[in-house]
RNA sequence: UGGGCAGUCGCCAAGCGGUAAGGCAGCAGGUUUUGGUCCUGCCAUACGGGGGUUCGAAUCCUCCCUGCCCAGCCA
C-alpha cells in the first residue's frame, strides 16, 4: 500500500514552519513522526486529524511515520482495540510499512533507565499511598511537601525497586517517583510517579511484569529510542513538556525529540470523548462502535464516508493552537464533493405514489438508457425499464403548488428523468382523502426526455417502474446530538440530555430501480435528487439495506423554509 | 487569586513590520434532462480592548479583558 500522494500545495501551519526551520538549519536531515494511540477504544474523526497530520508530514517531507501503541496500562487496553486501530489507519489510506511499535517493546529498556535514575539519585521509591501522595502534592496555589521517603539511599531505593519488580509488594503500596521539585508551579514536576505496581496481565507481555511505567516516562523515551524528530501531541500535554524534556536530559538516550502541541479537533453536534462514546455503546444508545451515527472511523466507514473525503477534511481544517469547533457542514461538504465525482446515479422513490400513464400501452416495457454519472462519462450507461405503471415521489406532486414550483401539478408537463414528458390529468384519492394515484398522459415524441420542438420543461422528477422496482430498507441518519457545541451545555445537564430522538429513521416503503438488485455491501450510490446512500452489510438474501450517507443540498427546501 | 496556552469574518484558517489569503456557511445571478453539480459576483477600513514604539503594527513593547488546560499510582 502506498501512502496517498498529493499534488496540492499544503497550507502553511506552525508545525510546518518548525520543520522547515529544522531542515534548513541542519538540525535534521529528514523527519520522523509517529501516531501513538492507546489501544483502549476505537479511533474517531479526531484521531483522523492526528493520523493525517503525522503521516501527511512524513509523506510531504519524504520522512517516516511510525505507528506506536502506547500500551502502558494493561487494565484498560485490549487486542480488540489494537486490531481495530490498525484496520482504521489502513482504511484511512496510510501505511506504516514495517514501522509498527509498541511501548511495551521498551519495557526492558525503560526498566534499565529507571535503575539509572535511581543510581544517580534522581528517582526514589515512595511508600506513600495514592491519597497521601495527593495530599503531599499541594494545590495549584500551594506548593507540595516532600515525601518522607524522598531521601532514601540509592542502595535502599534499588533494593526496593527490584522487589517491586519481583512482586514483593501489593498494588498501591509503593511507587517509583522522579525526584524533581515538590514546589514547582507545574504540578507535573512535583515528583511524578514513573512506575506503579499493577499485578495485571498485559495483552502483549503477559505476566512478565508486575510494575508498569507511566505515560510521561514512557512516551518521551519511546520517541527517543525510535529516533522521532517531531513528537506531535495535543494541547493538554503542553504542561507535560518540561517533564518530557527532563527525562530525556537525565538519561543516555540516543536523541532528544521535540514535543509540539496542537489543538485537537472538535466537531459541531459531535461527542468526541472516548469515555462517553464507550457509554453510548454500552448503554445501547447506538448499535455498537460502528453505528453509522458514531464519529468513529468504523462508524463513518459503515455510514459510507470515504477515506478520501476524511483526508480532504483533515487538510481543510488546518492545524493550529487555538481551541475550535469545526462546523459539521465542512465534513459534509467534503463527503459530497467526493461522492459527486465518484458515486453512480440511480433512481429510488422513498415515498411512492402510483402514477399511471393512460395512453401508454398495457404490458409494454421499454428499456431506456441512462448515464451513470454525468460528472464521469467513463462510468457508462445502464438500461432502466419503463412501463405504464410507475411510482413517483409523493413530494413531487402538488395539487395547489406554491409559487416557483416546477415539479408535477395538475395539467403541468414535467419530465420523467431519462424517459418521457408526462402531464397529470387526474388525481385519485382513497377513502381517507389521501392521494392514491395520479393519472397522466405522456408525449411519445419525448422519448429520452426531450422533444424536437425544443419546448422547455423545467421540472424533472425521478421514478421507478412499479412492477420492476425492488424494495429495500433505508436507514436515514441525522445528527446524534441536538446541541452544536458541548461547551454551551446548560448548567446541570449532561450530554445525554441532548440526544436527538430522530437520529435514525427507518424507511421500509421505498422502491428502487432494478439495477440495484445485486448491489454489494459498501457500494455507494447517489439516489437522484435525494442523497448519497451506501449498501449496509446487513443486506442479504432477505433484502437490501441502505444507509443514507448525506442528503443532497436542497435549495428549494431551504427557500421554502426561509419563507415560513 | 500558581503555572501553561490561546484570542484575525457566523465556523475553520493564512499572515511573522509595508498597509487583511483561502475554504465552509450565507446572499445574488447564470448554466442545467438531479431545485444536485458547475460558473460568476458579493461577504473583515479590520485583526479581544487600551496605551506605546515606528514614516508605517494583526505582526514589536506594555497594561488589561476573555476562554481553555493542569492537583490520576489514566493517556
Amino acid at each position: 500500500m502506498e501512502n496517498p500522494t498529493t499534488d496540492k500545495t499544503p497550507v502553511s501551519n506552525f508545525i510546518r514552519t518548525i520543520i522547515d526551520r529544522d531542515l534548513e538549519s541542519g538540525k535534521h536531515k529528514s523527519i520522523k513522526t509517529r501516531f501513538p494511540p492507546e489501544p483502549n477504544g476505537y479511533l474517531h474523526i479526531g484521531h483522523a486529524k492526528s493520523i493525517c497530520l503525522n503521516f501527511g508530514l512524513a509523506r510531504d517531507y519524504g520522512g517516516i511515520c511510525h505507528l506506536r501503541f502506547d500500551d502502558t496500562n494493561p487494565i484498560k487496553e485490549d487486542v480488540e482495540y489494537v486490531d481495530s486501530i490498525m484496520e482504521d489507519v489502513r482504511w484511512l489510506g496510510f501505511d506504516w510499512q514495517d514501522k509498527l511499535f509498541y511501548a511495551s517493546d521498551y519495557f526492558d529498556q525503560l526498566y534499565e533507565y529507571a535503575e539509572i535514575l535511581i543510581k544517580e539519585g534522581k528517582a526514589y521509591v515512595c511508600d506513600l499511598c495514592q491519597e497521601e501522595i495527593r495530599k503531599h502534592r499541594g494545590t495549584l496555589t500551594v506548593p507540595g511537601k516532600d515525601s518522607p521517603y524522598r531521601n532514601r539511599s540509592v542502595e535502599e531505593n534499588l533494593d526496593l525497586f527490584r522487589r517491586m519488580r519481583d512482586g514483593e509488594f501489593e498494588e498501591g503500596a509503593k511507587s517509583l517517583r522522579a525526584k524533581i521539585d515538590m514546589a514547582s508551579p507545574n504540578l507535573n514536576m512535583r515528583d511524578p510517579v514513573i512506575y506503579r505496581i499493577k499485578k495485571a496481565e498485559h495483552h502483549r507481555t503477559g505476566n512478565k511484569w508486575l510494575i508498569y511505567p507511566m505515560y510521561d516516562y514512557t512516551h518521551c523515551i519511546s520517541d527517543a529510542l525510535e529516533g522521532i524528530t517531531h513528537s506531535i501531541c495535543t494541547l493538554e500535554f503542553e504542561d507535560h513538556r518540561p517533564l518530557y524534556d527532563w527525562f530525556l536530559d537525565q538519561l543516555p538516550v540516543p536523541c532528544h525529540p521535540q514535543q509540539i502541541e496542537f489543538a485537537r479537533l472538535n466537531l459541531s453536534h459531535t461527542m468526541m470523548s472516548k469515555r462517553r462514546l464507550l457509554e453510548l455503546v454500552q448503554n445501547k444508545v447506538v448499535n455498537g462502535w460502528d453505528d453509522p451515527r458514531m464519529p468513529t472511523l468504523a462508524g463513518m466507514r459503515r455510514r459510507g464516508f470515504s477515506p478520501e473525503a476524511i483526508r480532504e477534511f483533515a487538510d481543510r481544517i488546518g492545524v493550529a493552537k487555538a481551541n475550535s469547533v469545526v462546523d459539521f457542514e465542512l465534513l459534509q461538504f467534503c463527503v459530497r464533493e467526493d461522492l459527486n465525482k465518484h458515486a453512480n446515479r440511480v433512481m429510488a422513490v422513498l415515498d411512492p405514489v402510483k402514477l399511471t400513464i393512460e395512453n401508454y400501452p398495457e404490458g409494454k416495457v421499454e428499456e431506456l438508457e441512462a448515464d451513470n454519472n454525468p460528472e464521469d462519462p467513463s462510468a457508462g450507461v445502464r438500461l432502466i425499464p419503463f412501463s405504464r405503471n410507475l411510482y413517483i415521489e409523493r413530494d413531487d406532486f402538488s395539487e395547489n403548488p406554491p409559487k416557483g414550483w416546477f415539479r408535477m401539478s395538475p395539467g403541468k408537463e414535467v419530465r420523467l428523468k431519462h424517459a418521457y414528458y408526462v402531464t397529470c390529468k387526474e388525481v385519485v384519492r382513497d377513502a381517507q382523502g389521501r392521494i392514491s394515484e395520479l393519472i397522466c398522459t405522456y408525449d411519445p415524441l419525448s422519448r429520452g426526455g426531450g422533444t424536437a420542438d425544443g419546448r422547455k420543461v423545467r421540472g424533472t422528477i425521478h421514478w421507478v417502474s412499479a412492477e420492476h422496482s425492488i424494495p429495500a430498507e433505508l436507514r436515514l441518519y441525522d445528527q446524534l446530538f441536538t446541541i452544536a457545541d458541548f461547551n454551551d451545555m446548560e448548567e446541570g445537564k449532561d450530554y445525554t440530555d441532548y440526544l436527538n430522538p430522530d437520529s435514525l429513521v427507518v424507511n421500509r416503503v421505498c422502491r428502487l430501480e432494478p439495477s440495484l438488485r445485486d448491489a454489494k455491501a459498501g457500494e455507494r450510490y447517489q439516489f437522484m435528487r435525494q442523497g448519497y446512500f451506501s449498501v449496509d452489510p446487513d443486506s442479504g438474501p432477505d433484502g437490501l439495506v441502505f444507509n443514507r450517507i448525506v442528503t443532497l443540498k436542497d435549495s428549494w427546501a431551504k427557500q421554502q423554509a426561509a419563507k415560513s
